[in-house]
This record gives C-alpha cells, structure tokens and sequence, in this order.
DNA sequence: AAGAACTGATAACATTTGTTATTGTTAACC
DNA sequence: GGTTAACAATAACAAATGTTATCAGTTCTT
C-alpha cells in the first residue's frame, strides 16, 4: 500500500518499477512490508522494445516473466513452420514457458513484446529462495502453479465446448481491452484459426 | 519390490489391489517400505464395471482417482449437449478433475469406467496429511500436480501443431495399445473431430 | 514527405470437416 | 438362439475453413 516512500534512495529507478508485482504478490499471500521488500529487491527489471524477443524456443526458459506494464505474446512453431500464438500477457500476470522453467528442458515457446515492455525477471533460484525464506513461499509457488494450471485448463475447456466466434467474444474478459492492442491476426491464431476466416466471422452479418 | 509378505491378513483383498500404486509412488519419491504400507492402507478400494459413472459433472471431486487395473474415460459436455472425451486414463496413471478437486467447485467432467476397473481413491484429506506427515510428501504433491500440468501442456501444444492424423498416430504412446482397446468414436472425440471424418482418414488411400 | 511495411476487408476458389442416412458386422442381452 | 444395440465404413451433400490474391487505408521508417 505505502512502500514507494519507504523505497531506499540508492534504488529509487529500479524499484520504482516493482509496484504492480508488489500488490500482487501480497494479494496472493499474507507477508510483511520488510519480507516483501527485501523479496522483491532480489527481483531483475527488464526494459523491452515492441517487437523484442526475450524467450528464444529452444533455449531453456530461465525466468518467470511478470509484466509490470506492457503486453507480452507467447507463441511457437507449427509443423509448417508458422508461428502460432498460443497465449497473451497483459499488466499484473505472469508468463513463462513454464515447463522449460520446471525440467530445465528446451523451451518450446518464444516470447515477444508487442509494445514497450516492462518485465520483472523472477528466476528459478529467486523463486526457490523465496519458497524457503518467506514465511508463506511455499504457498505462493504452488498458487503461481495452480494460476498456470488453471489457464491452461481453461483454455482447453474452451477448445472443446466453444465456437470460435465465443471464443473470440470471451476474449474481452480474460484479457481486457486485447482487441484494441494487438494485430487481428494474432487474434486469429491465437484461436487457432486463419486471419482471412476471422475476419469474415466478425464481418458476415 | 517385496511387499506382498508382509501384507497383514486381516487387510488382504484390499491390500492385493495396491501393487501398482505402491510401485508408482516409490517411483516418485524415495519412502520406505513402512512409510508406504502405512500411507497406502489409508486409501480406499473401488471395484467399477465397465461404463460405471465414478464422477458426475456438476458434483465437486473429491478424489484423486488412480487406476490400478481397467480403464477410464474423462469427458465432458459442449455448448450442444454433447459428450467430449478429453482424456484417458490407463493402468498406472491418474486421473481427477484437478481444478475441482483443488478448489471444492462443481466438477467440469465426468469418468466413466469403459473397462471394469479398480480405481484406488485418494482423498484431499489423505493426500494432504500425505504431504505433512510422509518425509518427502510435499515433493509428491508437486510432482502430481506438474504431471497433470504436463498432460495439459502436451495436449494444447499438439492441438496448435499437429494433424489430426499426426494426433492419432501418437495416442499409441501416450495410451499404449489404446486403439485396441477403445471403441473409435471415442478416439474421434478425444480428437476433436466426428466419428465419420475419423473413419475417413484412416481409409481414404 | 515519400516509400515501405503492416493491417484488415473482400472475393474466388479449393479443401477440410460435419451431418445424415444406409448398410453390414459384431457384441451384448434376455 | 434370436433380438437389439453398438460399431465402423461409406456415400452424398452441406457447412466451415483455408489459401491466394487484390485493394485501400494506416503506420512506420528514413
């Protein structure tokens, strides 16, 4: 709540930039203004251009991403070779390819910021220390686990159940305001489809 | 390896059916043989036939299922009322409605046995004492919930990367020898696609 | 400011996939 | 053993979706 007055002079730029992941770490777990602090001072910031690419498939996937201010795109390869996106990361959430980060395998997924991009860099060891060291790490490890889990799930739920069209209309509410951030066509492979078909879905009638 | 000896006599039908299981989790984790046989006779036996209900859509889930003998069929339904298989489950896996089972909300999916099959039944309430009272039981919570993780990543990056006929070539490794074991129009549902077009690409040429 | 790249709509056509119905076969039930 | 239900193949047709190309408006770059 008041941690910007508190925040240390010789910092003040970095720190500056941790204020998102600072509410939402403490919404996901109980924890005090030191813990939290000191926590999160551990953290890397990252400034990307549009267009920068920060997870490479095939390298292994060092880092949780969060995205203090910005938007993200997670995608990767077809067997054609074209590029599909598989999920986006607006402010306050997370990405990662979060198996590559587990097992320490090659990441199947790149990265990319689609507008100037503030990210906090949260690595393996970072996260780990803080699942020993704060008093509820444990327990924000596993929410960020079940958080991942959850939109995985979901994602799949709609694949099955959903029409293209409602899942282009349930978009607004995962991610709001993505319609007027990002390229059609992101949109449409995202919903796994080609850009000249959504485009008829959203024009026809 | 060698529990069978010293199964207890008065336990033995139930405790004949924890072979697999017993195997798995000291797969998993390192547990001896005492730690094991007393966390094992916590759990609960389940006899199926083939096309029992052991979980109704709607109904929360209570347990991690884990199929020791038999055969399950996890499904769901779309917007048109109709049935959607989305998983399998063989001997030597598990399955659950993971979101339910975590969160105590109404279940997404049915399982249906499609063999009679012996299901062992793990509750929240002995998983997690599980995680308290076994040496290493954390680790075997977070390597049950990152398998299931992982069943989901693998589904969703094959569904944006793979044919249908690729996605039904490999289901022999996912569910070793399952084309012979399940009707077709399950496999076609399980791969999104109808009965007829199934039929269709594995005749056509 | 001019040129280039990007974007979204649209048309024409090809391909994929779904739907419905029919049939022969096998499996389940009484 | 005979009836019914379940299953898979097939055909004919309809609907959904992909591909390629064109065009006009916008944005980016220099």
């Amino acid at each position: 709540m008041s941690a910007i007055e508190k925040t240390p002079k010789d910092n003040y730029s970095v720190d500056n930039k941790l204020n998102n992941i600072k509410k939402v770490i403490s919404n996901y777990i109980e924890i005090s203004e030191e813990e939290l602090l000191d926590y999160c001072s551990k953290f890397r910031v990252k400034e990307c251009k549009k267009k920068d690419i920060i997870l490479t498939e095939g390298k292994i996937c060092r880092d949780v991403f969060f995205v203090e201010k910005g938007l993200l795109r997670i995608y990767f390869m077809d067997s054609d070779g074209e590029e599909k996106t598989f999920h986006f990361s607006l402010e306050n959430t997370f990405a990662t390819d979060y198996e590559s980060f587990l097992t320490k395998t090659p990441s199947k997924y790149s990265i990319q910021a689609l507008e100037d991009t503030t990210v906090i860099l949260m690595s393996f060891e970072m996260l780990h220390s803080g699942y020993k060291t704060l008093r509820n790490g444990e327990k924000l490890g596993r929410l960020l686990a079940e958080e991942y889990f959850f939109i995985f799930s979901d994602k799949l739920q709609s694949i099955y159940t959903k029409t293209h069209l409602e899942r282009y209309n349930n978009l607004n509410k995962k991610f709001p305001n993505i319609l007027q951030r990002v390229p059609q066509h992101y949109i449409a492979s995202y919903l796994n489809i080609s850009s000249v078909h959504l485009s008829r879905l959203l024009n026809s009638k």
